[in-house]
DNA sequence: CCGGGAATAT
DNA sequence: TATATTCCCG
């Protein structure tokens, strides 16, 4: 009988579990919705693993919702068989190495932290604990997306003060760690996005897709590396790290990278989201007609770094106190305007063929370095950049 | 090697 | 067109 008791009990958490589930997935759903061209596959997962909880709450046994993988209980009974549909078998350390050879001949030398994919026990997916999946999400977000998602607000609210940041640069990772983003797909042809191998294993934790280059052909090594695009949330550290160096214009790749944290992004890429912005930083005005760098503007400038103007404040505030250690604290909102311009400026470049010809007009407000130990380079630096520009 | 910037690719 | 990657040079 007491057996009887504990059953029923037990029974009852799990319902109440794959309560708890179903939710989380609804909500998972939903995001992953936004990208319904993208991620076919997985709204169907998702979709599927949703009606099957269901089923499974009314009693209706019925799991083997593909045929495969059926109910293997593992210590957490088929709730956790079902999960495991979305938790793409992370087969460790593999897939590095097969690409590595070649593509990355000298990077990731990354002293601290580096992609360390732990291990394999995909069982880590814990079931209590929501927030280390939105965690992982969200880390995930951080290199894919193209574009704003609506969820991210969300998950932001939970934690600001740039905890996650803190997780998710694993200086401490001790509660969890997740990895960031590998974002180093390589492989140049037959890339198409739809390719089943690159959304599910794109969309879980994406590991560093290993085949390319196949039959030998590969004519030499010029395949370039896929595409990915920064994130917002990749973007906004890079501003806070900007911030931190003092400006676009002081700040160097590679310290960048460094203070950045982001495992697996190189110099390289860096150095081109800073060419980027350098650009766009440029020729801020004449995009509107009207309002001629006036306060209406919606951004701001704090030490050379264009801000959304609410966020002003806080930004200011670190610009002028600063003194680097409290590194996330004003995380700008999650807002998607962090561009000088968000969208295009009209920036006729093509002019300028030879180097140092641009004239941008550039109003820098003294450059929030000051007590920086490595200042002295970067008040040459500085010095020069003004000169350049005045 | 590193950084800036232009050329090139997506 | 915008943005990311690669090439080139100092």
């Amino acid at each position: 009988m007491i057996k009887n008791i504990s059953n029923m009990k037990n029974y009852n958490e799990k319902r109440g579990r794959c309560c708890e589930y179903i939710e989380a997935l609804e909500e998972e759903r939903r995001k992953i919705n936004v990208f319904q061209r993208e991620l076919p596959l997985c709204l169907e997962l998702v979709t599927q693993a949703i009606e099957a909880y269901k089923k499974e709450i009314s009693g209706t046994t019925m799991e083997n919702v593909y045929g495969q993988s059926e109910c293997s209980e593992q210590t957490t009974g088929e709730c956790g068989a079902i999960l495991d549909l979305f938790v793409p078998i992370k087969h460790s350390p593999t897939s590095i190495e097969g690409e590595e050879e070649e593509v990355d001949e000298h990077d990731d030398d990354d002293d601290d932290d580096d992609d360390d994919e732990h291990e394999s026990h995909e069982t880590d997916i814990d079931f209590d604990d929501k927030n280390m999946k939105s965690e992982w999400l969200k880390s995930v977000q951080l290199w894919n997306q193209p574009d704003a998602v609506p969820s991210k607000k969300l998950e932001r609210s939970q934690q600001e003060s740039g905890t996650v940041v803190e997780a998710i640069k694993g200086n401490d990772n001790r509660a969890a760690s997740h990895r960031l983003p590998c974002y180093k797909t390589s492989n140049g042809e037959n890339d198409d996005t739809k390719s089943l191998a690159t959304i599910s294993g794109g969309s879980g934790p994406q590991k560093k897709e290993a085949e390319k280059n196949i039959g030998g052909s590969s004519s030499g090594r010029g395949r370039r590396k896929q595409r990915r695009c920064w994130s917002q949330e990749l973007h906004k550290r890079f501003l806070n790290v900007l911030k931190q160096l003092g400006g676009p214009h002081v700040a160097t790749p590679k310290q960048i990278r460094e203070l950045m944290k982001v495992d697996g992004l190189t110099n390289d890429e860096v150095k081109s989201h800073l060419q980027k912005y350098r650009l766009h930083t440029k020729r801020p005005s004449q995009t509107i007609s009207n309002n001629i760098n006036s306060q209406t503007q919606h951004f701001v400038v704090v030490g050379g770094i264009w801000v959304p103007q609410a966020s002003h404040s806080t930004a200011n505030a670190v610009a002028s106190g600063e003194t680097s250690t409290g590194i996330y604290g004003p995380m700008v909102s999650a807002l998607p305007s962090e561009w000088p311009s968000h969208s295009n400026f009209c920036r006729t470049i093509s002019e300028e063929r030879s180097r140092c010809s641009n004239k941008g007009i550039l109003r820098c407000s003294s450059p929030a370095m000051s007590s920086s130990t490595r200042t002295k380079t970067k008040y040459a630096k500085y010095h020069n950049f003004c000169k350049k520009y005045y």
